[in-house]
DNA sequence: GCGGACTGCTTACCT
DNA sequence: ACAGGTAAGCAGTCCGCG
């Protein structure tokens, strides 16, 4: 019996493979199960091609809050599913088949169990009896005691331990020609392939007769056969219950694979799917689906990379790089090969482990939370995860899954600002422009799931079908929520915003040792990403729970609050100097002013409001989503000024820097006259010495966001793409800088310095610099003893 | 034939 | 392949111009 991890399941020869993890082992136990693919329908299917059975059932349909009576179907083959689909009105034919299995059976991913054997699988119960529940909110909850339920249920998954899980990193490098080989025909030699583990750093490589170079980072094994060398390595991946990859999905276990089959290697531990390669019994996680995950890179790994290659992320995450080398990656000499092949596996491994295997962590949360195999938590996006939790729910509580098109047929009340969206979002505030000093911003804790919390807002509750909850209404629109009946994205994502807002936090802010710091920050993060993808899932098309009125009467509600909370702060008189969504910025306000918004807030609304940042002094530009301030703590804050983006010329975006750390040191007025003259010389240097500035620090950097032939206008991006060799491709960066001659762009590597438009560049670097220097105008046009600074020229 | 005013498209950002 | 709102730059069009 072995006390063991679940951390997948999945589909193989019509049954289920679950897989757990027993750190004890530092193996995989793998557990074959059967299970029925089935469907729910009112239509009879007893007849159908494939169709094993047809039983009626009674059901509960949320939608229509009542009990109604339907046909479980189960078939042979989990492919007749989506077939059927196609024809027929059916219900449940979106639940993949390894989910179902654990829903079914009550199994939830990164739980802990005992594993007696293939039969025997008994749930490792953590009592959670001393949760308290005092710390949470329960007001304007429909249902106090199912929302208790819960919160204990989640606290119960969540604050399970979180083991080390053994791993392996691997990578392989490939003979190319001028492009990268397809990895479904592999072609090429396979040259080096290096292991990174806790206790294994090793390279194979292909010796070529060159003298042998020695490190003692890692051993280096060299191989006359490119065959043994292959079935030596797959003895290695084989041994290890996780593998992780960069890129690996689409390429190296791909191309593993049929470079075995060309070799004749009889033995293959990957099998392929279309062009996908996957492993027979271990683990495979792409750790490139990780950091490309939107979600998680927003909201776990705070945007600190943009591209999302290994080196770059690297460099992000870790302070650290792809080896270099000059020339063709084909030509450097065997240890230099060794070396990168070795350093791209132990950045790929680091990637996972740096903070205490704070990835790992991540990821298992997400598997807790979604009740979803690791293996698809890390290659799926936010809509699956939210959509496999709520899925759960309704099957465990014996309901049928809505769809989308049972829901009540309701326009939208509200019409969206921006052209071809669907309904009404948020309020943005105008901006005072100009330097204040002393603000204190205030922000709703996790607005959005607030309201989903306190309006009791699902796709089952918004337009319920009960007469008297018609009256509940939601401000600027025409729906009402329900009152008889707690919603079950509210009940889910509601007690998740109160165990993150008023139970994990309160935990880390008070946890005595680093480890528990650590556990909660983790469980802290892991809620964010969920919470921040709550609402925008319901109004986004593909989502098969989508209901427009939801999301609209979220971000309704939302406007509602923030206007009145701004207009009883003004009745105050507070002075409102900005506010965006969720947040509002005051002017020097008095503390008990503060308290009394907070306590309005809480009266009124039942949503907490918080002081979430105070400034020393905020510099407003007058542009909405766009201002730099300096925090009590003396740090400076940057949002959405040019000098910011990741698209400015390196050059631009040093400039910019350099002038805000000079306006960061004024104290007081008279510092502006230094200042101002320190600015200025900057400036003039550059405008002196601009031909001296190499051409990759005038790059722009700028993404081709979708298939080049979709183009209304061809952007700049692109124009200079098509002058590179090779097609351009959706999701690439294209380096270029702007030129004089037609068409105005080269690609970096192309262009020379003669080509360079000086004009744009002063152009650009005028409008980055205005910014910031704008907002500060009076100050340091008083002292040029002029009036308003418009140009550069001027400002000399 | 040309340039300014305008619209719409595109990217990167904010919440 | 979560949402809408905003800034900025560019592509393309319209309009007036004896």
């Amino acid at each position: 019996m072995y006390k063991s991890i679940l951390l997948s399941s999945m589909y193989i020869n019509r049954g289920i493979l679950l897989k757990f993890y027993s750190p004890e082992l530092g193996k995989l136990i793998l557990v074959h199960r059967q299970h029925k693919a089935h469907f729910y329908s009112d239509e009879d299917f007893a007849e159908y091609q494939g169709v094993e059975s047809c039983q009626p059932i009674e059901m509960f349909d949320c939608v229509k809050d009542k009990k109604r009576l339907t046909n479980l179907i189960t078939v042979n083959n989990p492919v007749l599913l989506t077939e059927i689909a196609e024809s027929h009105k059916i219900y449940e034919s979106d639940v993949k088949y390894n989910q179902s299995y654990l829903y079914d059976n009550n199994f939830i991913v990164g739980n802990w169990y005992y594993v007696y054997d293939s039969k025997k699988i008994v749930p490792i119960e953590s009592r959670n009896d001393s949760f308290d529940l005092s710390s949470i909110d329960l007001d304007s909850v429909v249902d106090v005691s199912n929302f208790e339920q819960q919160l204990k249920t989640w606290a119960n998954v969540l604050d399970q331990e979180l083991p080390e899980i053994k791993r392996l990193a691997f990578d392989i490098e490939v003979e190319t020609s001028d492009k990268l080989p397809d990895p479904l025909n592999a072609p090429n030699r396979v040259t080096a392939i290096s292991f990174h583990s806790n206790d294994l750093k090793k390279v194979f490589v292909l010796d070529r007769g060159e003298t042998k170079a020695y490190t003692d980072q890692f051993d280096t094994v060299y191989y006359e056969s490119e065959k043994k060398m292959l079935e030596d390595a797959f003895k290695i991946i084989e041994s290890y219950p996780v593998v992780l990859t960069y890129n690996g999905d689409m390429f190296d276990m791909p191309y593993l694979y049929n470079r075995a089959l060309n070799l004749g290697i009889t033995h293959n531990p990957f099998r392929m799917m279309k062009t996908k390669a996957t492993l027979n019994y271990g683990i495979h996680i792409d750790v490139y689906g990780i950091f490309s995950n939107r979600s998680l890179k927003i909201y776990a790994f705070n945007g600190k990379y943009v591209e999302e290659g290994l080196n770059s992320v690297a460099k992000a995450m870790l302070g650290e790089e792809k080896t270099k080398y000059e020339g063709n990656l084909n030509s450097i000499p065997v240890g230099l090969l060794a070396e990168y092949c070795y350093n791209d596996s132990r950045l790929t491994y680091n990637l996972t482990s740096f903070n205490n295997n704070l990835v790992m962590n991540l990821l298992l949360l997400m598997c807790r939370i979604g009740n979803m195999s690791i293996d698809d938590i890390s290659r799926l996006s936010i809509s699956n995860w939210i959509k496999s939790m709520l899925y759960f729910y309704h099957i465990q509580n014996g309901q049928l899954i809505p769809i989308s098109s049972d829901f009540p047929k309701v326009e939208t009340s509200t019409t969206a600002l921006i052209k071809d969206k669907k309904y009404q979002g948020a309020v943005v505030l105008d901006q005072e422009k100009g330097i204040h000093f002393n603000v204190v911003v205030m922000d709703f804790a996790s607005l959005y799931p607030s309201i989903i919390k306190t309006r009791n807002i699902s796709y089952e509750t918004i337009c319920c079908p009960h007469e008297e909850c018609k009256s509940n209404k939601i401000p600027y629109t025409n729906h009402w929520s329900c009152t008889k009946k707690i919603g079950i994205v509210s009940l889910l994502i509601g007690s998740l915003k109160e165990l993150r807002v008023n139970h994990y936090k309160k935990l880390l802010k008070s946890a005595k040792t680093e480890e528990e710091k650590e556990k909660y920050d983790m469980i802290t993060q892991a809620l964010k990403v969920f919470l921040n993808a709550s609402y925008g899932v319901i109004g986004f098309e593909s989502f098969p729970l989508y209901f427009l009125p939801v999301a609209e009467s979220i971000t309704a509600v939302g406007r509602d609050i923030i206007l009145e909370t701004v207009k009883t702060a003004k009745n105050m008189d507070l002075k409102i100097l900005a506010g965006d969504t969720d947040s509002i910025f005051i002017h020097n306000p008095d503390k008990d002013k503060i308290q009394s918004l907070i306590e309005y807030a809480r009266n009124i609304y039942a949503i907490d409001l918080e002081v979430d940042k105070t400034y020393r002094y905020l510099v407003l530009s007058g542009r909405k989503k766009n201002y730099f301030g300096v925090k009590e703590n003396g740090k400076l804050d940057i949002k959405g000024l040019s000098g910011k983006k990741s698209n400015t010329p390196p050059y631009l975006k040093k400039l910019f820097n350099e002038i805000l750390d000079e306006l960061v040191k004024i104290n007081v007025v008279e510092d502006f006259v230094e200042t101002k003259q320190t600015i200025s010389s900057k400036i003039k240097y550059v405008y002196d010495h601009f031909e001296e500035i190499p051409l990759e620090q005038l790059a722009l950097n700028v993404m081709i966001n979708k298939e080049p032939k979709e183009y209304k206008t061809k952007p700049q991006c692109l124009i200079a793409a098509e002058q590179l060799p090779g097609k351009p491709e959706k999701g690439q960066f294209v380096q270029y800088v702007k030129t004089w001659n037609e068409p105005h762009v080269k690609p970096l590597q192309l262009a020379l310095s003669k080509d360079i438009d000086k004009t744009k560049y002063i152009e650009g670097f005028e409008t980055v610099l205005e910014q910031v220097v704008e907002p500060m105008e009076i100050d340091i046009g008083f002292l040029l003893g002029r009036g308003k600074i418009t140009t550069m020229d001027n400002f000399w």
